[in-house]
DNA sequence: GCAAAAGTGTTGGGCATACACCCATGA
DNA sequence: TCATGGGTGTATGCCCAACACTTTTGC
């Protein structure tokens, strides 16, 4: 029987997203700026969940109050919870201003979610969009789980190809879609055997629409048929 | 910023273990006994964290003080923190005897690990192994953490196939071999390509041993190999 | 005309699948 | 002699990777 006379841990619980975008160029992660005194950093929206709240709707609320950004797909994907993740004295310190008590240990569940392209951040919020390439040191240890959520999304992206095309437009082009399986992929893909394997997608379908004044052939818009694509990986994968 | 007026949850901290072993034949998991005067049933070892421990380390302690058993692979693969998986009155009543407070939601992080055959657990404990085909319904919502652990086997299993042999005694045959894959794939295998597929695996060697005493044409014992299986798959799984 | 990206086929190798028969051993 | 599992090869289809040239458009 689990009795014991050792001091139980009450450390506080909180969720941390990663909110990964593309811009046609490039992949972008959502971050915080926190602006004190001592502070001119960035950070993950993260927060300390509620009574009652549970965890998936902690990291919902975070999302929209910090960023005025509403997620249809954040799933959790891993738990960070060495008890010196909050040992930095610039961390503890913001820490107690931002919540006003003493908090030691904080045990914190990382989501991660995908938007389609960027969507635009109310000037009222202090959440900007950051290229993934161009991320400074963060606060606490948000650099490793920014890291460690890129993984998760390479794996998720073999298992469920739509969480990509949820990130682009509604009409994009073939190069638009290979640059960001490429960067997801983290390898150079071949143009003409990309063609060959989207044509083995029936839900990706090609529109009569081209793009307009380039200066070099107009390439084709295609679109995601999320009907089609259903019928393919069937119900388990709806999103 | 982060500050706000609502309650903050001050909510217990736990690890759940979900330790799987290969009899040769099965699958089997490690169990702890609840004997009390309502309840006779089954639960993850599990325990709350102790203050500044890890919860890595959390995993570690509760499997060694609950069952004696030391592990090296465990690795979190879950967390569970719904405020209604402790609404059970059994089980509210049950963590109030155990741990002599009142407590609310319980936030787990779920570890996993393998174990070569099943170690024998000492009488002095309230554990035992228990066939995966043969659980009872468990406390708590253990029963999903299982079928996750399961599901988070297989994709584990692909990417780290030591896992597998790891969980064999050092000498194993290929019907045992293909019996573990079998269950872990959860499907058929077909016996001719299974070999073709050993030949393949460098690290499977074959050695002089043949078993005795069976009622059919004796089996020849197989090892794997550690070093040859490093460098196959790099400094990154030496597990 | 040139820069820049669009678009298009073929080949070879590797990997998974399907499938059937003889061998060795103990009871 | 029978029951039980051990052990072996071939043929097929699919997927992946490598690889180069012509087309369209704006400047």
């Amino acid at each position: 029987m689990e009795s014991n006379t050792k001091p139980i841990a009450h450390n506080h619980i909180s969720v941390d997203c990663v909110v990964i975008g593309f811009d046609g160029t490039q992949l972008q992660v959502l971050l915080i700026k926190r602006n004190t005194q001592e502070l001119h950093d960035m950070k993950l929206p993260g927060s300390l969940i509620y009574q009652d709240e549970d965890l998936d709707e902690a990291a919902h609320r975070t999302l929209d109050t910090l960023a005025g950004v509403q997620i249809d797909n954040l799933s959790q994907f891993k738990t960070y919870g060495s008890h010196n993740r909050t040992k930095n004295s610039l961390d503890t310190h913001w820490l107690q201003q931002a919540w006003h008590q003493h908090i030691e240990r904080i045990v914190t569940i990382a989501y991660f979610s995908t938007v389609r392209q960027l969507p635009r951040i109310s000037s009222q919020f202090e959440a900007t969009w950051v290229p993934l390439n161009n991320i400074q040191e963060l606060a606490f240890d948000h650099n490793t789980i920014i890291l460690d959520a890129l993984e998760h999304m390479r794996m998720l992206a073999i298992t469920t190809p739509s969480l990509l095309f949820n990130m682009l437009p509604r009409k994009f082009t073939i190069l638009q879609l290979r640059t960001l399986f490429s960067l997801v992929q983290n390898r150079e893909l071949d143009v003409r055997n990309f063609h060959k394997k989207l044509k083995q997608m029936p839900y990706v379908v090609s529109t009569e629409e081209y793009q307009k004044s380039v200066s070099h052939r107009a390439a084709r818009y295609y679109r995601f048929d999320r009907k089609i694509y259903n019928k393919v990986y069937g119900v388990r994968a709806m999103k």
